[in-house]
DNA sequence: GCGACAG
DNA sequence: ATCTTGTCGC
């Protein structure tokens, strides 16, 4: 399937933004899921992305960096950068129309394909189950994942959650206490601690995955930060690319 | 109607 | 996200 450019403009309206949104997400429930990630063991590579912004003049500039993750090997096999002017504004739900276009670009500047997008956002836990790893991963056509470092939409106790690598909470779309046993729910994602001491991540599936696949990969990947580390790294270096850049 | 609301 | 002073803990 090739990239699509539909959903890597950043000159919509919100209205016309949120029509976009929900016609691929028509598109996601009508499709096949058996061409989802479904096994672990056959994931390689992973990238982390992120963007750190700075102000010019009248204008706001993005630097986006996407480190490349081995798996197995857990280490950093390398990172890209790139550099633009960012044109949506930020607006909660929106998050994606303001910075796929940049993240698809530092992506494609990857020379090996990697198997698994890790996104600095949400991803099915969204008003329109579009977030920014949703968005991401349709556009080009890789799998992807969404590790939010704060809460959005849905219901759960992750307040309460032990600071234990591996403690983990429920995320619903409605308020499991006003439903009766009976009454269908929808799981959107999973409040997660990924190391000792850290306040938990918000972790949902993206584009052809599962959460229970969301869930592992950011376990794995997580070494000594809050974050998975292709994350932290991603973060790390495009801020510190900021500040040089100055 | 009002406020809250990923980065 | 970014800016920014002081403060707490390892």
């Amino acid at each position: 399937m090739p990239i699509i450019q539909e959903l890597l403009r950043d000159n919509y309206s919100f209205e016309q933004a949120e029509s976009i949104q929900i016609k691929y997400h028509n598109l996601i429930t009508q499709a096949l899921k058996n061409n989802y990630i479904n096994n672990f063991e056959l994931i390689e590579t992973i990238v982390g992305v992120d963007i750190s912004y700075f102000k010019k003049g009248n204008y706001e500039y993005g630097i986006a960096c996407a480190v490349i993750w081995n798996l197995n090997q857990k280490t950093k096999i390398g990172h890209y950068f790139t550099k633009d002017r960012i044109n949506f504004p930020y607006k909660p739900g929106f998050l994606g129309f303001r910075e796929c276009k940049m993240l698809a670009k530092v992506i494609l500047k990857i020379p090996d394909k990697p198997d698994i997008i890790m996104c600095d956002g949400h991803g099915k836990i969204h008003p329109k189950r579009f977030g920014e790893a949703v968005h991401l991963g349709y556009a080009l056509n890789i799998p992807s994942i969404g590790i939010a470092k704060n809460p959005f939409i849905g219901y759960s106790e992750w307040h309460k959650i032990e600071k234990i690598k591996g403690k983990k909470s429920p995320i619903w779309a409605e308020d499991p206490k006003t439903l009766t046993e009976k009454q269908p729910n929808e799981l959107l994602g999973y409040a997660m601690c990924l190391n000792d001491g850290s306040k938990p991540v918000f972790i949902s599936e993206g584009y052809k995955t599962n959460l229970d696949i969301a869930l592992k990969i950011s376990f794995y990947t997580s070494t000594a930060h809050r974050q998975p580390e292709p994350l932290y790294l991603a973060n790390f270096f495009s801020r510190k690319e900021v500040n040089n850049h100055i």
